[in-house]
Formats: structure tokens, C-alpha cells, sequence
DNA sequence: ATAAGTGCAAAGAATTTGCAGTTAC
DNA sequence: GTAACTGCAAATTCTTTGCACTTAT
């Protein structure tokens, strides 16, 4: 739905677009809620451009970051994974499934009162970032077998 | 305070304790608070054995995160850092500055209310990880100049 | 004595970069 | 036409591993 959003913000930064990207964006926007490593991106961005190399992948992903209209996160096992980010609301919080390694959102709002206490100490916060390590649901149920 | 602890658990696990050993953990030792990379840790373990190498310095970090001694947590830029755990609390969450990279600690106890709604979801806790992104007092109000 | 630990250098994994050729505008 | 983009392969950065030598117990 705010596909149009993106692509004026594309239009307006001059970004050209490439079939390479144009494959990239769209991975992106069929995994909305996943949390993709850039081997996974390129691995179904090939089957729209099957040249397409690991390098423009990770420079797409990289450059589409750097306009927010990804978020690039570290999480554990030391890899960056992507997802499209959701417009106005720029944190995003993760459960990890210790089991399946899902990985399942929460959320925002319950770190206001966090913030407000941080900020009144001097802190000015830009951005803040929870991981959430549990069993989901699902495992947490099969794991008692 | 807590050394004896340590000690004992060291012991308890066979663990031979060797120069190099006994230079890492006095550095941990000595920078309780700090967020170590393992070539910080390197650098100030060659001041009490300077032939020690970083694969010595990178197992004798790996064992003792194992072990709960030490905490391993992944930073934004892709480097692991290595803090000396504070016994009891097994959670830690860090303020990072985005200007001078300084890593604060907050503390606990304000994510209670997340969990507990987690937990009524199905979710079974392991452990959890707040990264703040902010600036920090001192360079807010630097940034003003 | 011997199992465990060490340093070195080589191997791995993830990401970045240089460059000559290609493409969107 | 040309500045921007691409793929490839080489380079980087951080971390791990294999191996012959050393050391704590």
C-alpha cells in the first residue's frame, strides 16, 4: 500500500531503476515480515534476474537502508538480516525462537516509559533496538516430548 | 567480590589456569562496566604476557561466555564485545552514542511488563537485549557548537 | 607423563571494493 | 552520450581451526 510512497522517495533521490533493483525491491515486498540475510535475497532475486551478483544485492540493500525504506539489523551468528520497514514507525522489536529460530515481531510502546526516564537523565535517543530471545509458542509446546 | 565465585567455578571445571588465562580474566576484571572487542582485550592482555595471540585471547572469550562468566553480545558494526557479567542478573541492556560510540548500562527491571504479556501469548523467555541508540549527555550537548 | 593449552599461519564466513564493461536516463 | 550501475574477482575484516610445540597438573 505505500508502494507509491517508495517509489517517490526513489524518484526523488535520482535512484535508477535497474531490473537488478527493481528484483531486489520486489523480494523485499514479497517478504514483508521476514527478516531476510542478503544470500536469501539473492537467491530468490535470481529466479527474476538470474545474473544478478551478490555485490549489487548487498549494495542495493545497503542504499535502500541508508533511505529507511529497509532496516538492517544484526542479530546473532553475526549476519545482517533486511526487511521492509512499515513507514512512520521506525523500531521494530524481535522475538527469536531459540528453538526454530523464527523470528516473530512485537509491538512498539512499551519502552516509553524507559525513554522518558533516559531523557530526563540527558540522553537524547535516536533509535532503540529489543531482541527478545523465547521459545515460540509452537516449540514451546513440542519441547515437553 | 565476586572472584571467589569465579574462581570456583573455574576450578570446578578443570580449567587450567594459564598466563594467558589469568591476563585475560584480570583485564575483564579490571574494566567491569566496559564493552571489550577482542583485540582490546589483546592489547591490554600483551601488557601482562606480550606473546599471548588472539586465537588464545578469542578461546579464552568464547570458554568464558560459556561458562556465564563473561557476556558476548553482538554491536552494530559486526564486532562481538565482551563484558565481565555481574553474577545474579543474566540480563543487560546498552545505551551506545551515536557520536562517541561510549556504551552505557541501564538497568533492568522495565521490560517486566513485556514479558509477562508475552508469556500469556505462549512465549517462554530466555533472555532479552535492548540496544538504545542516543546521544549520550555529554555529546548532546556538544553537538550544539 | 600426558592431556590440555598455546602461537602461528592458514582457512572461513560475511561484506566491501576496484575495475572494465553495460545500461538507464 | 554519459554518469550511474553491474558482475566478477580480489581485498577486507572478524573469527575459527589445524598443527607442532609447550605447560599445568
Amino acid at each position: 500500500m505505500s508502494h507509491k510512497t517508495i517509489d517517490d522517495q526513489l524518484e526523488a533521490s535520482h535512484y535508477r531503476l535497474t531490473q537488478q533493483r527493481r528484483a531486489v525491491l520486489e523480494v523485499m515486498r514479497e517478504n514483508i515480515g521476514s527478516h531476510l540475510t542478503a544470500e536469501e535475497v539473492l537467491v530468490k532475486a535470481r529466479q527474476k534476474v538470474p545474473n544478478i551478483g551478490i555485490a549489487t544485492v548487498y549494495r542495493t540493500l545497503e542504499r535502500l537502508s541508508s533511505m529507511q525504506i529497509l532496516y538492517k539489523t544484526l542479530f546473532d551468528g553475526g549476519k545482517y538480516r533486511y526487511e521492509i520497514s512499515a513507514q512512520e514507525d521506525h523500531q521494530h522489536h524481535h522475538i527469536i525462537c531459540v528453538s526454530c529460530n523464527r523470528i516473530f515481531e512485537v509491538e512498539e510502546t512499551l519502552l516509553n516509559s524507559l525513554e522518558q526516564h533516559l531523557e530526563e537523565q540527558g540522553f537524547d535517543i535516536v533509535n532503540h533496538q529489543l531482541k527478545i530471545y523465547a521459545y515460540c509458542p509452537e516449540c514451546k509446546t513440542n519441547k515437553h516430548n
